[in-house]
DNA sequence: CGTCCACGTCTAC
DNA sequence: TAGACCTGGACGG
């Protein structure tokens, strides 16, 4: 998500994971946010792109009304939603007058279940491919967003949903302040799993990383969210222990809103590792961070929207 | 073959 | 608070 032009974050495998859990089931690779933005500055860097924009004809999101001869693709990310930004360069023997000149444009994205961002040959666009982005080189490449069960959706001029709250990774102080500013708020009546998945105040928090959130903390997922979140709102008095003391206890024994930006970050760290974009062995790292979520001798339940929770 | 399940919203009753 | 929206992999018969 939220990687912009000046994320000095590394490099992106080419590819979104594909992952085995211990069950045998398969998961996209996770990481909601951040990651793809990571991936589109990394492999959009320096590349010019050109033409129109296309739209698969199944999908059914707006047509992309951008063109232009040459285009610079950047990214940023807000919980889980992302926004590409398409910025027309210069053109120097522009034609005078030839219609209106292609202005920037930002197009926002939700992800779904299944979406993602994958730059491949334009010989070689990918089933599920929704919205592709030529480049200029020859032969081209194609930046595409794939989505395979198109739950998800993007929005020509669009911006940050406004129900959504700060992102738990790149605004984690704002996030933290909303949180806690909000106890009284009637998201909070409900249980601790479930308000984690409310978006307004969890932006960035999903299925996965709410079991290992609760789990790390060995809090019950139907305890009342009110309950937990009111034993966070007095920030610890100031004591006699140093500065780095303080930053060590933090960062050693994270509460439950610090482990709302501690998690997704360690994946994303996770699956920055190396240059190599087709191993399979980023997957495996996923899959070895995980404490709970899938994991075999944990327990599950359904939560009251049907999502499955899982804990110990 | 069929049923169940999946990292999420979205909207209609 | 249910469905609806989708594809496809795992697993059962």
């Amino acid at each position: 998500m939220p990687c912009g032009a000046s994320c000095p974050m590394g490099a992106e495998r080419a590819v979104p994971a594909t992952l085995r859990v211990a069950c045998g089931r398969e998961l996209r690779s996770p990481s909601p946010f951040l990651q793809p933005g990571r991936y589109i500055n990394d492999t959009c860097d320096g590349v010019t792109f050109s033409g129109r924009v296309e739209k698969s004809q199944v999908s059914k999101n707006s047509e992309v009304p951008f063109e232009s001869e040459e285009y610079l693709i950047s990214a940023t990310s807000r919980g889980k939603e992302f926004k590409l930004t398409l910025t027309p360069v210069k053109q120097e023997h522009s034609p005078p007058n030839k219609g209106e000149a292609q202005k920037p444009m930002d197009v926002i994205f939700r992800f779904g279940m299944s979406g993602s961002f994958k730059m491949t040959l334009a010989s070689e666009i990918p089933k599920h491919a929704h919205l592709r982005f030529y480049t200029k080189e020859s032969p081209p490449r194609a930046l595409c967003f794939v989505d395979y069960r198109r739950f998800g959706r993007w929005e020509v001029d669009g911006s940050w949903q406004p129900d959504r709250g700060p992102c738990v990774m790149l605004e984690y102080e704002k996030f933290r302040e909303n949180v806690l500013k909000n106890v009284s708020d009637k998201a909070f009546n409900k249980p601790i799993c479930e308000a984690l998945l409310n978006q307004k105040f969890f932006n960035g928090i999903g299925n996965y990383l709410r079991a290992e959130i609760l789990h790390r903390l060995k809090i019950p997922p139907f305890e009342k969210a009110r309950t937990v979140l009111e034993n966070l709102q007095h920030r610890e008095p100031d004591s006699a222990v140093t500065l780095s003391r303080k930053v060590k206890l933090k960062r050693e024994n994270p509460d439950l809103l610090e482990l709302c930006h501690q998690l997704p970050t360690e994946v994303v760290r996770l699956e920055g590792k190396g240059y190599d974009p087709e191993r399979s062995a980023d997957s495996t790292a996923f899959e070895q961070w995980l404490q709970c979520y899938n994991v075999p001798g944990m327990k599950s339940l359904r939560d009251a929207n049907g999502r499955t929770i899982w804990f110990q």
